[in-house]
DNA sequence: TATGAATGAGCATTCATTCAT
DNA sequence: TATGAATGAATGCTCATTCAT
């Protein structure tokens, strides 16, 4: 009903209010949530951590499962990065890798508490693994897999069982990941100084480990 | 107060009458866990599970976490199998990894719904992530460590970072799980059917991904 | 603030709009609450079918309670009707019961649900029990009672205890009214084609049960 | 298991503390619904009014809702009174009506309270009512046309559409209970002397309103 | 006046834990 | 030891009411 201002087009002054107050309760909740985990966290800590009543929450949110798939769809954005993948075949390999995924790390990094805390109920509740595995993991595994195609037709990559292999690559960073939030101080640390590791692990995946006299 | 039969070294009849009973009750939270989640437990399901009153529970038990630790403990014991893998290190890799690896993964499928039910308590809890981090994964990665230098030493694998690739490699089988875990279906499949695809990994992880032709 | 139309006496065009408004919002609170009961009705829900903000509706009554208080008010203005039954002396007793009886029902029959509503809050809340009792009840059953002593006087009616015979009469159409509201098929039946029963009851007030042989 | 005692058939003592203990927090309820209406009452109350923890409310009763379930279902049970009724036949009406009635009154005078805390519910939510009139209404007022019918054919009661007189009787009670719970004085004094009322009543049934030089 | 977002007291219900028997 | 009824703190959620715009 009012626009008068050209902030922005099709969002009154009302629409933006509201976008940044559940954004608010939402960036609250996944500070919560990453701190106590999704049963640790009461609706009154995240009101608290929003700096908002409790009943606020309810009017941004149904209820506080809702809270969560926010959350879990807002981590599903990461996915809108895809273009730069495709793109990414102009590159050689090795920098691809190194660039893409020192790029890409250090966008999991700053939602690797949010994840780790999302993880727990993904896991243990069905009806949520679902949505997400088609809204993020299959498009992100298709996508490997597509360029992975590619780099083959390019003869830069041998045949293979392609979704095998992009599962196993996938699965390698997912299982790294993991390490880490399990607490494990090594993979913390390498975390922490990526440029070396990565072209280590991109060492690992192109040649594997065989030493060079022998055969397969 | 009982021990007036020669029934075992150490063990009165009573001992066992006590180790079967709490054997039962953590079977029975083991099922339950699995089936709902560790929050979606209540000590009556577990109660109603194990044939036991409510109250027995705590007979045996100090609380509901302690049956979680005692669970994870128990998980943990799958590492006394180390014996066999340094035995293993007189097979050739290629046998050793298949065996082993097939051999392995039959006992974690087993208790992998029940892992999927620990693990979200396990990274949402820093307090229960320690003690099973040093009793679980530590002395898993350092055998596979010291496995891994034995095999450098005799020329099968070539020189590398030893701490990372190792974690890479656990990682690769951990982030396979998860993918399991999440429900995707080509790796739920695989797993089924293991032995191609144990192959098809082993060689991907001992050669790479790399095209013949080029050079690294 | 703005009476310089002339278009009532004592009532600016102003007093008009508001009066209009709250009509409208009691109109909307009649609907809710008789849809879901006063306690199923939210603020939300009666600012809603009275098109208006929630923060409206407290701008012309106190509270929620005064809504109902109001509604209580407005159902007994029924009792401004108390005149025709005093006309109705003209009349002999059969034609002025039926043809008032059965205005009567039209008049009750829509304000029922409304009714149906309000009673249950009528009868467990002490405080609103007082003002409805004096201002509906006490007035209506002070009206019959005159009447039925002018009846009396006439010869119409025999001698007896009047308020008593005038309950149990006020009774009677109350306690039927409850059968049709408890959903009884036989009254709600009966209520739809008014005129026969209106007759039948008009003959067992009169003349009672008793067989005519038998003596009291 | 241990019915060891003969206290009862088939009831052993826990079963009889477990209904003891029901009865006890379903007599608390009544009495908090009683005095704030069943909206007005909270678990906390009826908890307290029964010297019990709130939780304990919920081993005996699934909610709230149950606990006005069981009660209506009590009241319900008011009605095993009906074979007094049958046999009330051999007497002649007038003892046989003031007896009973008198009776009844003593009866409904305990729990008129009680019903007046209920009653509400049961005309705000359709879900009850409907139990309620089949296991309650139906069957007093079949009983009551049963034995109208056998008046008439008696000869003690003149013919007449028993279905709509046994309902204006019902509902002249139903009606003058109302006037009762609504708070009329002249209604409640008259309760309290009830030989005479009931009396008059009888009168007014039998013989209705009209003068004796009258005819219909 | 009208709005509707913000509020927070209040409530039904759950469930791990205790303890008398 | 085994039992399971009793406990009551804790929690997610509702909704009448307020108030800044």
């Amino acid at each position: 009903m009012d626009d008068s201002d050209g902030s922005g087009p099709g969002t009154t002054r009302r629409e933006r209010r509201i976008a940044a107050r559940r954004e608010q309760i939402l960036q609250a909740a996944a500070k919560v949530f990453t701190e106590k985990g999704f049963h640790g966290a009461t609706t009154k800590d995240i009101a608290e951590a929003a700096d908002v009543a409790e009943g606020t929450i309810y009017n941004y949110f149904e209820n506080k499962d809702a809270l969560l798939l926010a959350l879990i769809n807002s981590l599903a954005m990461l996915n809108q990065r895809e273009q730069i993948m495709e793109a990414g075949l102009q590159q050689d390999m090795s920098r691809f890798f190194v660039e893409h995924f020192l790029d890409r790390l250090q966008i999991v990094s700053q939602d690797m508490d949010a994840l780790a805390a999302i993880l727990p109920e993904l896991l243990a509740r069905p009806e949520l693994r679902e949505p997400y595995f088609a809204s993020v993991v299959t498009p992100a595994i298709a996508m490997l897999e597509r360029h992975a195609q590619a780099r083959i037709a390019h003869g830069e990559i041998r045949p293979l069982d392609v979704p095998l292999a992009v599962r196993a690559f996938v699965g390698m960073f997912l299982g790294l990941w993991m390490l880490v939030a399990l607490g494990d101080p090594f993979v913390q640390e390498a975390w922490a100084k990526p440029d070396q590791v990565v072209e280590k692990l991109f060492d690992l995946i192109m040649d594997g480990i065989r030493a060079k006299g022998e055969e397969s």
